[in-house]
DNA sequence: CTCCGCATATATCACGCAGATATATATCCC
DNA sequence: GGGATATATATCTGCGTGATATATGCGGAG
């Protein structure tokens, strides 16, 4: 009985309207996505717990054809629930990052394969900031006077600088990366791996030698 | 059969060196930590299969009192498939973000309570970019002319970038949240909520407005 | 000297979560 | 007429995390 996260993010989806499994699943796409997923085999299951424990309400809207709408709204208890969870502090996660786990074993291929991975990640990095810019417009011009807003652009921002920054990060390392070709063009190497050290934190920095 | 990013990272660590189970999670822990996490919940089925797939070779050293040391080692097919892995683009997927979902949100709680998640994200993200320097200073010294040394301080400079964007964010946003706090010291609203609309991408910004 | 915590070492289970799929129907376009 | 797409609920498989079980040696606190 955790099923943390999830929970939430329905529970804050339902803070904003009545909404059925599948309206929360369009709402989370349409507006967290870039920082939030939710599946189905999360949102069902969790909307009908919520019920069981009276944070939401339910009710059916019968439609001709189509299946019925079950819809949920939140209940005072739901909201406080949210808002506790609110005030408590967000533990950090370590985010697996397959792009960096790739160039942490960089040297078992070529480095023109390495540059390959950096240059498909900033062309990524591009669509994304060309992407914040035009939500941005829109919130403010649509939402001027939403009390959301600030906190939406809050959001937005974060993604921004996040983007910036990776994209700075991805001219500094196609630099060295050519570099690399340049200096003695390295195909895929086999054999003669030899051992290594510890890159980043972890209760000190354990070496990998033998 | 898939049991795809797991799978690789534990192929990764065996091409430094030959492991045991419990080395591999140490060997995670004291190198890629910041970007990657391995259990034993993995590696351990894991290892058995590479095994049939005759990736690894395992060798048994008895030792007296503590369990056997199984340690695996890569074969050739091991490296090669390893290597095609690298070789492949990385796919880049949403990460889930506490912190933003609890922001986003925000307008549930007072602007003081999403403040002091601010600021501790920002004490995270100082202590982050101090063991930064400590690891960088330990490559530049320690593994000086290791082939790999290029690409670790690569995947460091990553978490340095990041780590400084994340800080101006948070200088910026803690203005912005500390304005709103001194304009009308709201407490936790109650219900007076209302329709909004959205942020971030999806396809087309849907609109969460009723 | 004894007990406690910690490191070594393998293994498994419960549960969160993602992605795919099944089912059923209406509408729109070709 | 047929195919794609949208609406809508529901479930299953498999990846991944974190906790726990089991067994033992070692170093330090009391």
């Amino acid at each position: 009985m955790k099923e943390t996260k999830s929970r939430f993010a329905v529970l804050g989806m339902l803070s904003i309207r009545p909404m059925s499994g599948y309206d929360i699943k369009k709402a989370v796409e349409g507006s967290i996505s870039n920082f939030w997923t939710e599946s189905y085999g999360q949102i069902y299951p969790i909307l009908k717990r919520l019920v069981g424990e009276k944070l939401v309400v339910k009710t059916v809207e019968r439609q001709s054809g189509k299946p019925d709408r079950h819809v949920y709204e939140l209940t005072a208890r739901g909201r406080s629930e949210l808002q506790d969870w609110l005030g408590k502090p967000a533990v950090p996660k370590v985010q697996r990052n397959e792009l960096l786990l790739k160039l942490f074993f960089g040297e078992e291929v070529s480095a023109a394969t390495n540059l390959k991975h950096v240059q498909e990640f900033r062309r990524a990095q591009l669509e994304l900031l060309a992407n914040y810019r035009l939500v941005e417009k829109g919130i403010r011009s649509k939402h001027r006077d939403d009390p959301n807003s600030p906190y939406w652009l809050m959001t937005l921002d974060y993604g921004t600088e996040l983007s910036r920054a990776l994209l700075k990060w991805c001219d500094k390392s196609e630099r060295r990366l050519r570099k690399m070709i340049g200096e003695r063009s390295a195909g895929p190497r086999k054999n003669p791996r030899r051992g290594q050290g510890g890159d980043k934190p972890g209760p000190r920095p354990a070496s990998l030698k033998r």
